[in-house]
DNA sequence: CCCGAATAGTTGAATGTTCAACAAAAAGGC
DNA sequence: GCCTTTTTGTTGAACATTCAACTATTCGGG
């Protein structure tokens, strides 16, 4: 049966579209500047980090697609192109016939290396220096709050 | 001249990946859910909210640009997807030649009218039903903090 | 062993977004 | 008033993501 709406007050109003714009201006601040200093977007850039943290830099396309929060469909797609770029190779799977394992080249691997102080520094200045130890916090407690309470039933 | 990075220490960086994903999430969810039930993106429909706080409903394109956190180019095209399907019309702004005013529909109106319950439902559901008072609190003033730090020369 | 269901991944089309280039009008210095 | 600069908005191409459909393989009950 329909219910009433539970409308936002105010308060929860302005935390929600402070919540949006920030978020929003954040990733799109961070993706244009790896976009400018090292030709990728940030999605792509989470690919080759993820690789670069498994053993022997090689993944499963499905753990990489849990890994970086996205569909095996927008994976499939990144890692082509991260393919042509010649960033990232695809091997059949050894224990699995349906299975590809995407893993980081030499040259993908320097080029993650070149981007990420860059990336870094990105990511200090224009997230952790605008906070203080106590809100990087409760930032955490947040988002982590967030990420469990969504990814229930 | 180049100075040592700034690297992450093991809790900023749990942070920042627990921030990434969270909010990556919640976008996506609230995406699908709008998407699913009104047949728009939420960046749509953050246009129409905005246009339906306005006065007589109507905003100069470039307003609405910076209302909405998006570049011209990227309103330009967004508008004229609404244009086709009717929820929006444009028109010659009376004392700027060079400016166009975008106004909501009747059923432009209707259709936000329409959306609004479920997507607000959602809102709830997904952010706020997660965090406690204090933590929402938390949120907005971290994501102002933010917001005015990104904004800043 | 066999068959239906589930899993892994890819594909192409439709949809959104970005970027650079552009045209038109307004603003502003002199 | 004239000329440069700035502002406003659009356009098309390149790029990225979503969605549904599809193939191939593995799993699991009987």
């Amino acid at each position: 049966m329909m219910v009433m709406t539970r409308w936002l007050n105010p308060d929860e109003q302005r935390t929600w579209r402070a919540f949006l714009a920030a978020s929003r201006t954040l990733m799109e601040t961070l993706d244009r500047e790896l976009q400018r200093d090292a030709g990728m977007p940030h999605a792509y850039y989470e690919i080759l980090v993820r690789l670069s943290e498994a053993p022997e830099r090689r993944l499963r396309m499905s753990e990489l697609a849990e890994l970086t929060g996205s569909s095996r469909s927008r994976l499939s797609h990144a890692v082509a192109r991260l393919e042509t770029a010649g960033w990232v190779r695809r091997e059949e799977c050894p224990t699995d016939r349906r299975g590809q394992l995407a893993l980081l080249t030499e040259e993908g691997f320097a080029t993650l290396a070149a981007a990420a102080p860059g990336h870094v520094e990105g990511v200090r200045r224009h997230l952790f220096d605008a906070l203080s130890p106590a809100q990087v916090d409760q930032l955490r407690r947040i988002s982590e709050a967030l990420t469990d309470h969504l990814s229930r039933p």
